[in-house]
RNA sequence: GCGAGGGUAGCAAAGCGGUCAAAUGCGAAAGACUCAAAAUCUUUUGGCUUAGUGCCUUCGGAGGUUCGAAUCCUCUCCCUCGCACCA
């Protein structure tokens, strides 16, 4: 233990590993298995123990894979482009790329020194041009499959960030990265047909073994929601518009109508009618939160404009209101007071008529209704289709529109296109130019890739690149006229949808990537990392791999087979992180304990998945595991004490299972145990060590090779195999012998303390009797060491003992007799 | 409102039908070592009781299933996180 220098041996071992190449990855004919981080935006200077909790996780799991004989892909790169990397540049009158690379360079070596097994062969960085130019290449693929497009839309505006951002991007109504509010500004855009894949981004949530929560959360993104569109006419003109309701069932209830606010068709019905300065004053009070508000009070305006019913030509009143959201559905939402409680709240409002069409099974309504009937129910006073109940009314309605070409069966989706033009410079330029004459012009693939200019000058005001000439003026790639290149970059999101593709064949120049490599190591048998990405890139990710499948460069339909997110780090109740100030770095931690005990503690605390607190006390307790662990060295010898044997096999066959279910904090207790009791025992078999030693080095692997390295061992225990476990050894005989000694111990701690009471003096000494075959189980030094008082042990049998109570009678299996004088 | 996940001893956190007054770590208390402290080691840590026993009350709350519940079911309260006027 003296001469046991945490962080000699760290850098030796770490050493050692790179120059031995142990955790290369080569496709082969083994058995892959493909551990996938998350990978780092590389904008910090520094690790703390948030980010050692998260690689260690993928250490361990890649270490332990690696020893049960798979050939392991472990790989790590830089999610390099982005906002927080400009903006800091700026704010540091450095360059985003000095800035980023220095990051980067940092950020590597730290993650080197926490001994993480990556195969640094495999680096991807998204801002070098050898990375975008296949961003490049797959925007022009979508382009030409018809999956980018460019158009004019409302599309969500961050001031403070200068740029366009995607839904995705929004999180109430608030920017995702400054937390500033959103607007809504119509602007020409590229966009992602995301949409095209909605439902087989559903459906094939199903497959996934993914957190039940992140599979909700994009199930409820997507949104999909099955329903009828149904046609109205507009009175006194042939001209119809369409309503989207998954409620077709209630069409007879129907006596009003209402759209959004700020439906385009109205303003054009409005204009130069006396009711449009109304409207114009409605819009005032509407417009002031662009985000509907569910708190906010149901407003609405009546038009007076009236829609005739499809079926029975009534006139509906047409109102617009400030809760029918624009760009979902129609915008238009057909109004059933009696069987919708936002409707039903409305016409009490605005003194509708309400008009009963479903009702109970019992078939009585009750005509002074107080809130809306939602339920069940058979139809009434709906012509020919009373009587029916109202399921399957539903399809019955719904058929007749369709024949009569009045109605359509459609399914909704929340999910809107990807909007992926960003109006900042360090990102990858979009491969598009603009002429004159041919219009919208792609890049042609040979061009590829079109670098984004460093010499650009940061204003701090919008993006450098439409001030940088040698950049902005280009010829047409068909006239050879003059022409002018798209300005925007792409969001980063698109950096991160394949990089997990690129590390399968990281430097190939001739394609993205080599299907065959891709086809070996995909899909990810686990992938790790946040929470915070479910409807972001974890969605974004998903799609890209349902493109380049339909262009035939991948074979399967999810990336991510398992997903992992691990639990975050807090410390003073709140997240481990810069801007809170409260980050315990690893160099810190590492420098005081090694680094293994800050794996071992960070492990320790809770189940992986789970947010733990940091806690400075508790990572003493850990490492003085590690201290006990390593004075264990001591008592290899060649004896073989069953006991041990069976501790160490039972230990093993145990740990192996909490590895596979990332408990890993279950296998540290148990290694806690181990080593307390191991701690009492005269002498350790060398080859149960040695397993012990391999079964431990996923989650201390430094400390397991020290030690390996130690009995002599050439070899790397990073690139052993996990121990054969003979299970002959395991004896759960021996735990009741053990539990029997425990109830002893306190049994003699607590006849102690009752002589104490009873006499007030202190016990001087402690007789043990013990049925004969059992004496071996009791060890006088190791009771007399535990309970603090000298003891001896007799079998009651022996004629020699010393018993002046006849005490020894009393000895029962398992429960010796005892006396205290 | 909808959905997901939680509520376990001073704290953190295992346990998920009997072996549970409940692992493990921290904290606290006592003891050993030491001139002393630190480190290390040992013990104790729901209550009452007892020469090593027995009993009682506990796992958010209330019921229920069962010979038996921290563990299963129902209802309820609280927390955390998503989604939310989606028609």
């Amino acid at each position: 233990m003296a001469d046991f220098d945490f962080k000699k041996i760290e850098q030796k071992w770490q050493k050692e590993w790179e120059k031995q190449g142990a955790f290369k990855a080569k496709e082969g004919k083994k058995d892959k298995f493909y551990c996938l981080e998350m990978f780092p935006y590389p904008s910090a200077s520094y690790l703390h123990m948030g980010h050692v909790k998260c690689y260690s996780i993928g250490d361990i799991i890649a270490r332990f894979k690696r020893m049960q004989g798979k050939n392991v892909l472990y790989p790590m790169g830089f999610d390099a482009f982005g906002l927080p990397a400009e903006n800091a540049a700026i704010k540091a009158k450095s360059h985003p790329a000095t800035y980023t690379n220095d990051a980067i360079a940092t950020i590597r070596k730290l993650m080197k020194e926490l001994g993480l097994s990556y195969d640094w062969d495999r680096e991807v960085s998204t801002h070098l041009p050898d990375y975008y130019r296949w961003n490049q290449w797959i925007f022009l693929k979508m382009l030409e499959k018809g999956i980018a497009y460019r158009k004019k839309a409302p599309v969500n505006y961050c001031k403070t960030c200068a740029t366009t951002l995607a839904n995705e991007e929004v999180i109430d109504g608030n920017c995702w990265r400054c937390d500033q509010p959103v607007s809504l500004e119509q602007l020409e855009q590229w966009f992602f047909k995301i949409t095209a894949y909605a439902d087989e981004l559903l459906s094939g949530l199903d497959t996934l073994q993914w957190n039940e929560r992140v599979k909700e959360m994009q199930r409820n993104w997507i949104g999909k929601s099955e329903g009828t569109k149904v046609t109205f006419i507009l009175e006194g003109t042939k001209q119809s518009f369409e309503v989207f309701t998954t409620r077709p069932d209630t069409l007879y209830g129907v006596t009003f109508l209402t759209c959004a606010a700020r439906h385009p068709l109205l303003g054009d019905l409005l204009k130069g009618t006396p009711q449009e300065k109304a409207y114009r004053s409605f819009l005032q009070t509407v417009s002031a939160s662009e985000k509907l508000d569910v708190t906010k009070e149901k407003e609405g305006f009546n038009t007076g404009l009236f829609a005739l019913h499809p079926l029975t030509g009534e006139r509906l009143p047409i109102f617009a209101s400030n809760f029918v959201v624009a760009d979902y559905g129609t915008g238009f939402v057909m109004g059933v007071p009696a069987h919708d409680q936002r409707d039903f709240d409305f016409a009490q409002k605005y003194a509708l008529p309400i008009k009963q069409v479903i009702c109970q099974v019992n078939g009585k309504i009750d005509k002074k209704m107080k809130e809306a009937y939602i339920g069940r129910g058979i139809l009434i006073d709906s012509d020919t289709f009373d009587g029916l109940e109202n399921e399957k009314a539903k399809k019955v309605i719904s058929a007749h529109l369709v024949k009569l070409k009045k109605g359509a069966i459609t399914t909704e989706y929340r999910l809107r296109d990807w909007l992926v033009s960003r109006q900042r410079y360090w990102g990858t330029p979009i491969p598009i130019v603009y002429c004159s004459k041919c219009g919208i012009v792609p890049v042609p693939e040979k061009q590829l890739p079109v670098q984004l200019p460093v010499d650009v000058t940061f204003t701090g005001k919008g993006n450098p690149l439409v001030t940088c000439k040698a950049f902005v003026e280009t010829s047409c790639p068909t006239c050879k006229g003059k022409a002018k290149r798209e300005t925007d970059t792409m969001a980063t999101f698109i950096d991160s949808s394949w990089y997990y593709l690129r590390y399968c064949d990281p430097d190939n120049k001739k394609a993205l990537f080599d299907s065959k490599k891709v086809a070996y190591w995909m899909p990810a048998d686990q992938y790790i990392g946040g929470m915070e990405h479910a409807v972001l890139h974890l969605l974004y990710a998903r799609f890209f791999t349902k493109f380049l499948r339909d262009c035939g460069l991948v074979t399967f339909d999810e990336p991510f087979q398992k997903l992992f997110n691990q639990g975050i780090v807090h410390k003073g109740g709140e997240r481990m992180s810069k801007s809170h100030g409260n980050t315990v770095t690893a160099e810190e931690i590492s420098a005081k304990y090694g680094i293994d005990t800050a794996r071992l503690f960070i492990m320790f605390v809770a189940s992986p998945d789970k947010a733990i607190e940091w806690d400075d006390k508790g990572i003493e307790g850990a490492f003085k595991v590690i201290k006990r662990f390593i004075a264990l060295a001591d008592k290899v010898g060649k004896v073989s004490d069953p006991i041990v044997d069976h501790k160490i096999a039972s230990f093993l066959t145990q740990l192996e299972k909490n590895y596979e279910s990332i408990e890993f904090n279950k296998g540290i207790v148990s290694f806690m145990e181990l080593v307390s009791s191991l701690s009492e025992k005269e002498s350790i078999s060398r080859a149960a060590y040695e397993s012990l030693l391999l079964g431990m080095s996923p989650i201390i692997p430094h400390v397991c090779e020290e030690l390996w390295s130690r009995l002599g061992n050439k070899t790397l225990i990073a690139t052993e195999s996990w121990p054969k476990v003979d299970t002959s050894k395991i004896n759960p005989a021996f735990d009741v012998v053990e539990q029997a000694v425990e109830k002893t111990v306190s049994d003699i701690m607590n006849v102690l303390r009752l002589v104490k009471e009873k006499t007030g003096e202190e016990g001087t000494q402690v007789y043990v009797y013990v049925l004969p075959k059992e004496v071996g189980n009791y060890a006088p030094d190791s009771l007399t060491k535990r309970v603090g008082k000298p003891i001896r042990v007799f079998a009651v049998n022996d004629p020699k003992k010393y018993d002046p109570q006849g005490k020894a009678g009393k000895a029962k299996p398992g429960k010796p007799a005892l006396f205290v004088e």
